[in-house]
DNA sequence: TGTTAGCACTCTTCACCATAGAGTGCTAAC
DNA sequence: GTTAGCACTCTATGGTGAAGAGTGCTAACA
């Protein structure tokens, strides 16, 4: 539907466009890109290009700015993410293997990377994989009227807590009840727990009320922090540097959303269907960010959702470098959960 | 030194300031509060605060601003930081209990309401108790080649990873090689632990060099995990609410700094010695806050110093507020741990 | 018919200037 | 020692004009 050139002008301009931040004009085309036209006839094809809603100008006096639709049309048919260069890989994997020492690391590190790649604000947001099941519980001794409680479910997760054990009570006693209880629940899904079915369980206690109102307590805490999604934000401090975030009041509003875990979550769970997600400026449903763009994607284990992972920055954006670095760390992803899995 | 009269009009200035934000005029002391003296007096003795150093003007026809040296004395010899209000302390206990699952769940909330109260940045920085001992490890099954390695504090913490235990080998085969590493670690500081003396327990391992590094690795990992101190920040957002951080850059420069863990660390750690130390303006040794004020607390247990809960903001800062909050606070946490240890 | 040069026009940005307002310092009187 | 009065200084604000960048239109050209 558009001419080549209209094509090759609309690429110039959106993309000159992203590494500047200044509207671009006709004679600045002409002049850095060699077109083999004038500026005049440049004019030309952008009055077309603004009449079909491509561009935009700022002020009459001013160069044209991509559209929504601009970017839209941009990343749908005029981009096509190669892989990064040698270097980028390298940093990103010098930076993987700088901290990791537990799961959380690694999506804190994936964050990380992701922030600075992109120059943006990143998020990743894992779901606790819901569909984990209770394996077994186990009291651990500590002292004479304490004892660790370990939860144990079938992924390998392992949650803990203290609770207060009755003077006297003797660790073969624990177990006995540890194991009665585990019988009880193993192999339910945790979020299927509830209290009363605990409740049956009370005699073992020799009635100890005590015990027993914690151990539910316990139970249900970690049954509750094994499901709760977690986000690791990443890269708050790349605003400053978008000059679309210059005045203050509108990083603060930005940074408002961005303590919102509430709104982040939802967000982000917004687009978990499918693996590439990007939405440009008013396609957002959330009207704090729709002067801003958002690429996600999201990873899966088993065809299970397992987290999502996005770049929130000005629709003024690198796609083409974002897309490419979720792409690697996906890949990135997959392998390790795959092997943390086998 | 100072005439009662002078150091009135010095805790005016001061106080309007902090409230303020604009500098002090002697009209304005004179409408505001009845001193019984007209501005003409007020301006005399201004003006003689200014000669002691007091008192500083941005420019000639702006009112007065106190000085890093009028702070001083401020909080020296002229607050008494009394009691919150009930509605504080209401408001304080009902963030505590609104999501406090794990200790760190303690200390994430005491930097957010240090920062509610203040309305400035805060930081909780945690020893992890240096001098915990180790007293047991467990292995706990999981699968047919992969265990969970639970390592037991004397202090009650509990740390874990999952190990990958060569097909074949019995439960209680590990259960013994626990109880022999538990045996020869037992009391030892969790920091004084060394490669080589787990080496002599290799035999036991009937030679299975793969199981045996990935122990030391395990365990060395959770030592250092214990005694890593944690930082937790509050309230980034508040920058945004003070006017002298109204342009970008400055929040930038001081997000900068909050962003690097190891310098908060030694500013933090640069002052456990006494309990309480307010920095003012350039008495800080750190050159990218010297132009901001630092109040901070450390917090013991058995004498050893266990934390440290620090404000950082513009010199103009509610000090008296800011103390009296800490004091509530380091009182909160010292019930909550003295509780724990026993 | 598409392309281009030329030119008038528009709009922003920046420096400059004048004015209003706030506050001071000084002096003289109380 | 205190106060009223007044000249002075400095900032903040709003208006003006020139420079610069970019456009749209027209007329000429291939």
């Amino acid at each position: 539907m558009l001419t080549d050139r209209k094509k090759k002008i609309l690429q110039i301009v959106i993309e000159d466009y992203i590494a500047t931040a200044e509207p671009v004009g006709s004679r600045t085309i002409a002049r850095k890109y060699d077109l083999g036209i004038s500026p005049a006839t440049i004019r030309n094809e952008m009055s077309d290009l603004e009449l079909l809603g491509f561009l935009e100008q700022p002020h009459t006096s001013a160069g044209r700015v991509p559209s929504a639709q601009a970017y839209r049309f941009y990343v749908d048919s005029m981009i096509s993410p190669g892989a990064l260069t040698d270097n980028d890989r390298a940093l990103i994997d010098g930076w993987y293997r700088e901290r990791v020492r537990s799961i959380d690391d690694i999506f804190q590190s994936t964050a990380k990377i992701l922030s600075r790649m992109s120059k943006n604000v990143s998020m990743v947001l894992t779901n606790r994989d819901s569909s984990s099941c209770f394996s077994y519980m186990r009291f651990l001794p500590l002292d004479r009227n304490r004892a660790i409680l370990c939860l144990i479910t079938d992924d390998g997760n392992i949650d803990n807590c203290l609770v207060e054990v009755p003077l006297g009570m003797k660790q073969e006693e624990l177990d006995y009840l540890a194991q009665r209880i585990s019988n009880k629940l193993h192999g339910m899904k945790l979020s299927d727990i509830k209290e009363n079915m605990l409740e049956e369980l009370y005699v073992d206690l020799s009635g100890d009320k005590m015990l027993f109102t914690s151990l539910l307590k316990a139970v249900q805490q970690m049954s509750a922090g094994q499901q709760e999604q977690k986000m690791f934000l990443g890269g708050t401090k790349q605003l400053f540097n978008q000059p679309e975030f210059r005045d203050a009041e509108r990083i603060k509003d930005l940074l408002g959303v961005l303590e919102e875990e509430k709104v982040l979550k939802d967000m982000l769970n917004a687009g978990t269907d499918s693996g590439l997600r990007i939405t440009i400026g008013s396609e957002n449903k959330f009207t704090s960010i729709q002067d801003c763009s958002m690429v996600q994607a999201t990873y899966r284990l088993n065809g299970q959702v397992v987290g999502t992972m996005a770049v929130l920055g000005p629709t003024r954006m690198e796609y083409c470098k974002v897309i490419s670095v979720m792409d690697y760390l996906h890949n990135y992803l997959q392998v390790v959960f795959d092997k943390a899995k086998t």
